[in-house]
DNA sequence: ACACACCGCTTGACTTTTCAAAGCACTGGG
DNA sequence: CCCAGTGCTTTGAAAAGTCAAGCGGTGTGT
């Protein structure tokens, strides 16, 4: 009964790859513009080296990124990592989370009563 | 800088707390109309009582879902688990992942070209 | 009355994922 | 040459998630 209906249903797909740790900051961070290994990890904030090129990884598999090996001239390569179509799209999704979360997630502050002045926007 | 700059992008919130495991898939069940525990936990597929139990008391401190304890009459305690208009908004995101979904996901089968016809979409 | 299948949830052992730190091979600047 | 920066890989240990079982309670059937 485990491996059960990991069946086919498209949204449950989706949602599972979108809530792997890291995801959806590494596909917003690209929305801003394709990166480089670590300048990606540096916009993503706190996403270590090992998980990053996993998470990577299988992105690539999912044709939602391409990582593009800069052969500038000969020796050095700059792996430059940006989105496919298929994860520009996603930018639908990203919106939907920025226009909820400003509007339901600013002053959350359940147990921690103690945000002054959350700076409008600091993003 | 190490723990976590929670440091008030709300956007980066939303993420933090839509990529747990299993938080899309409740909300998600949840939109469906308000279950308890048990039905949930089935509507969701495949997620354990102590993950559930955990995500659901977040959840609720987000004040995302509400726990409400069905007093039917006196003494049997049936809980039911439903969404705020808070969580009720996710729908938006809910929606942009599921069009996503269909447009970019329905026929992957990238790594693993090995997917014995799943029984026809079970969802 | 009693067994039995449900309900919501907790506990404890076990597995998987994520992590921080370090290191490797390389380059470009001073 | 040396140091900072690039793109990763490797460790081992901690955190997160999972499984299986069980607890008290109810409601149904026999």
């Amino acid at each position: 009964m485990s491996t059960e209906h990991t069946g086919f249903c498209p949204v449950y797909r989706a949602i599972g790859v979108l809530q792997e740790k890291w995801v959806l900051h590494i596909v917003r961070a690209l929305l801003n513009g394709e990166k480089g290994f670590n300048e990606l990890a540096r916009a993503v904030g706190g996403c270590n080296s090992a998980t990053l090129t996993q998470r990577l990884e299988h992105l690539e598999t999912l044709t939602l990124i391409t990582k593009r090996t800069e052969d500038s001239h000969g020796k050095l390569a700059r792996s430059v990592y940006s989105l496919t179509p298929a994860g520009l799209e996603l930018q639908s999704v990203i919106d939907a989370i920025d226009g909820w979360a400003k509007s339901h997630l600013s002053a959350p502050a359940p147990t921690t009563p103690d945000l002054p002045t959350a700076p409008t926007s600091p993003c």
